[in-house]
DNA sequence: GGGATTTGACCAGT
DNA sequence: ACTGGTCAAATCCC
């Protein structure tokens, strides 16, 4: 069955002014039971949203990036001396103990994307953020090894996000990325570098929007996601469904709703880029364009709503990582509430 | 020359 | 013991 893709944004649009009014309500002081049924008639929405888009993929076409890389031959095995021989020194031990412990207290993976680099482009896209690679693994029952990349901007703003990127089994095309942590970096440096945090964030949300509006296609494949539910896997994002620790144990719903929505903003504000001037959707395998002013005004509207559900931060990676929430959060956050 | 990549070695978790 | 993740010297590229 062919589903348009207007009617998921209507979906989507109905899930958005539904917990707006659940906002609304829940600030008023309105029932339990009133707030019970929104949730549940939000729930449903997004659900029929999620069921039009049975599975997905981000490909963004010829992209440029990486191609630099993959132009390079892989040289001959450098063989390393370093170490060799070498008595193990304490300090470096120690070093990577306290390493191994920062590693544990990061954010579990925050998202998983899979990015289909298109006919002639040898490597994943460009995300928007500048990555070093620092190492690549073969693992064990991949046919292609998996890369390890962190954040440029590690050593000189201590941005700890980082990445890796898989080249898919089943697609050589398609490259699984697994984002971890979120950026703390600024991704271009600012003009003034003393401006405001807010003025930031807003420059970060302008630009998110703008890559956004310019250059994502958004394609379906039947592919499965990371989702704590069976029946609603398959988006080219995935909810937070892991819980992070929780450093606040008074979560407001507020908070709940502001990392739905970062969830839901998250999906259409995917990092990737591309050259390409359109922005298209597909369903069962079949690509349908969306009217680029339909996608912009509901990412603004989320944008907006975001803003006005008091949002510490429009972030989206830090919102999926802010918040602890799965699928079932209406409900229970509702529950919560009575 | 400086930054990015490659790649074998090392380490911790299971 | 095995595996995934990271380190860091060597090397490449601009």
């Amino acid at each position: 069955m062919e589903v348009g893709s207007s009617m998921v944004v209507e979906e989507l649009a109905r899930g958005r002014e539904m917990t707006r009014q659940l906002q609304a309500d829940i600030e008023s002081g309105s029932s339990a039971d009133t707030c019970r049924l929104l949730a549940k008639e939000i729930l449903s929405a997004f659900d029929k949203s999620i069921s039009m888009v049975t599975s997905g993929t981000i490909v963004v076409e010829n992209s440029s990036a990486n191609q630099k890389a993959a132009k390079s031959p892989l040289r001959p095995l450098a063989k390393s001396p370093c170490r060799e021989g070498a008595a193990p020194d304490s300090e470096v031990q120690l070093q990577r103990r306290v390493m191994c412990k920062k590693r544990k207290m990061l954010p579990k993976w925050t998202s998983q994307v899979r990015l289909d680099s298109g006919p002639g482009v040898e490597g994943p896209i460009d995300d928007g953020y500048k990555w070093r690679k620092y190492g690549q693994k073969d693992i064990l029952g991949a046919e292609h090894p998996r890369g390890y990349y962190r954040c440029t901007h590690r050593n000189s703003q201590g941005c700890p996000a980082m990445k890796q990127v898989q080249r898919s089994d089943d697609n050589p095309l398609v490259f699984d990325v697994t984002y971890r942590g979120a950026h703390t970096c600024r991704k271009r440096p600012l003009a003034d570098a003393s401006a405001s945090q807010e003025s930031q964030q807003q420059q970060q949300n302008q630009e998110l929007l703008l890559s956004f509006q310019t250059g994502l296609k958004v394609k379906t494949e039947g592919l499965d996601f990371e989702s704590p539910e069976p029946s609603s896997s398959s988006l080219p994002f995935s909810f937070p469904s892991t819980p992070v620790e929780s450093t606040n144990p008074s979560s407001t719903l507020d908070d709940c709703l502001v990392g739905y929505g970062g969830a839901f903003s998250n999906a259409f504000f995917s990092p990737a880029t591309s050259e390409s001037n359109y922005f298209s959707m597909a369903y069962g395998g079949q690509t349908l364009q969306a009217a680029e002013s339909d996608f912009t005004e509901t990412v603004s509207a989320m944008a907006t709503w975001s803003a006005t559900a008091n949002s510490p931060m429009l972030d989206m990676d830090l919102l999926l990582e802010s918040v602890d929430l799965d699928l079932e959060f209406p409900f229970d956050a509702c529950s919560f509430l009575s």
